[in-house]
DNA sequence: TCGCAAAGTTGACATTTATCAAGCGGGCCT
DNA sequence: AGGCCCGCTTGATAAATGTCAACTTTGCGA
């Protein structure tokens, strides 16, 4: 592995603190790849074998019940995934797969394991990492729950609007993507972009113009206990 | 706080390795305090001053949003809940409150946080706990968005099934409170019931009996990735 | 530039789920 | 034992969401 990734990887917060020497020890066995769009990464319930961080790219976590499917994040760099089944030793709960072009480095799992036995910085900074996973999950389960479609989209618009600093803005991935995420079918993704019309959200493609936040807002009711993925 | 409740939650896996000083510097700022049924815990968004550790009783976690409620767990002895606030000192995301009269230990936050930045055995064990609390709420959210509230309850069913070991058992909470961990409304959790008639459950009142545990598993195409809390 | 394939949209309709109102029935207090 | 509260059930209805099919748009490669 070149010693520019290596840097890119020893930035992220989960790998900042730790012992040098045991970093070098990590990324050692570690090695990147390049994938082209829609490959599969990993398969739900495959044993955990390496942790992956995302370098360049982006790459969809979805799970496969019954003949269903749907997607549950999108992971953008710089990132890891998976990192609770490697910490673990317990199956993938979600396959991936990248959306575009993708860099990304492979860390074995057992190494994982061993150098967060030993390293107590590394094993802070992975408590912090499944801390933060934890609640984003939480959030998002209180969001399935308590919202019905029309609100969670008006909430994410909300939120991109927010991450954009910008009330016009591209839509970061597909619509039927996007309807998945947010637990709805492609054709009431559409209606719900129309219901919020009149909520002042105006559409055009992937563009989306909110043309009235504070109507918007007021629909949506935003709450950062469910909406503010930072905390 | 007495030998007895620290013998309780020194066996606690989350405590169970960790330095014996430093496990009584934790509960030398700890106490047990003993609460009535429907006692408001702690509420959402408020800050992280304790950790919570349930030694009898059990304890509702559940959220609200725009005037609606969801359950979204309930804790049983011997366990400890909020942990990922804790470690982060961020604030709650669900609030809590006892079902029953229960008997809780209280352990600074600050105190959790000290002690595991300098034991790495307890680092570990929190690594763990985070890790399995964090795989539950996502099997949670896979529920969620790929079965229909029918199928939820009936792989429900089967858990409890599986947990008590018997075909026939009686539901651990109200089915008021299970309709709202289920996300459906109390009638539409009576109708599912009814529903499931013809794939073998007898209900009469809180008592429940798989008499056709084959017809029942076909229909709910139970998964390990989505219904073993263990894994 | 044309034409195709795939994504998105729309309308009609079905299914799922929620809401509202009424009634039932068990637990519990006096 | 009587009566009442509360949780549960039931039926009627409405709202939310999904399905299916047809059509439109978009992007891209021949």
């Amino acid at each position: 592995m070149s010693e520019g990734y290596k840097q890119e990887i020893r930035n992220l917060e989960l790998f900042t603190d730790m012992d040098e020497a045991n970093f070098r020890a990590l990324v050692r066995g570690a090695y990147v790849q390049n994938f082209p769009p829609r490959i599969d990464l990993i398969h739900e319930n495959d044993p955990p074998d390496f942790l992956h961080v995302i370098l360049s790219g982006s790459v969809d976590l979805f799970s496969v019940w019954n003949g269903r499917e749907t997607s549950m994040a999108t992971v953008r760099p710089v990132s890891t995934f998976i990192l609770a089944a490697s910490v673990r030793n317990l199956p993938y709960l979600m396959s991936a797969r990248t959306l575009e072009k993708s860099r990304i480095a492979l860390i074995p799992s057992q190494d994982v394991r061993e150098v967060f036995a030993r390293d107590s910085a590394f094993a802070q900074a992975i408590v912090a990492e499944l801390a933060q996973c934890y609640r984003s999950v939480v959030k998002n389960a209180k969001d399935l729950k308590l919202r019905t479609s029309f609100e969670r989209l008006a909430n994410y618009l909300l939120r991109q609007q927010e991450r954009t600093g910008d009330v016009a803005f591209d839509l970061a991935m597909e619509k039927r993507r996007l309807a998945s995420f947010l637990g709805m079918t492609p054709e009431n993704l559409s209606r719900a972009f129309k219901g919020l019309e009149p909520h002042g959200v105006k559409v055009d493609g992937s563009r989306i113009v909110i043309c009235d936040l504070a109507e918007l807002t007021r629909y949506a009711k935003p709450n950062p206990l469910i909406d503010d993925y930072s905390a």
